[in-house]
DNA sequence: TTAATGACCTATC
DNA sequence: CGATAGGCCATTA
């Protein structure tokens, strides 16, 4: 099935410990294709199950969360992330030398 | 099947 | 340091 990379990506995801970020690259890493950073991204954006798929622990590079928010919008990012327990930036980024999630390692 | 698009990343000017 | 260009992969039309 073609959608076998976008469930592979949605599995990552929702593995996502709570109260932690991860970048498309880094994702996109353990789905195995370091270069499908732009699918990870698509892979969100087409979002089948929101609620189940923690899209706003998904940042980019900068560990801005991308403008355009399945779950209802970037406020609600910032809530869900500030209830994690994650600090947001004077810049209104999040700290990815201490969130950023390098995988299921842990 | 070909062409175009995209919630990215990296390199260069 | 900030902005621009190119590249990579998969999905959709």
């Amino acid at each position: 099935m073609a959608e076998n990379s976008f469930q592979k990506i949605y599995t990552v995801v929702r593995q996502i410990p709570k109260g932690r970020v991860t970048t498309y690259g880094q994702i996109a890493h353990l789905v195995g294709n370091p270069r499908m950073s732009r699918v990870v991204g698509y892979a969100l954006h087409v979002n089948p199950e929101p609620g189940v798929i923690p899209c706003h622990r998904v940042v980019n590079r900068k560990g801005e969360l991308s403008g355009a928010f399945a779950f209802g919008g970037l406020g609600q990012q910032h809530l869900l992330l500030e209830a994690e327990g994650i600090e947001f930036l004077p810049d209104g980024r999040v700290d990815l030398r201490r969130y950023m999630w390098y995988g299921p390692e842990e």
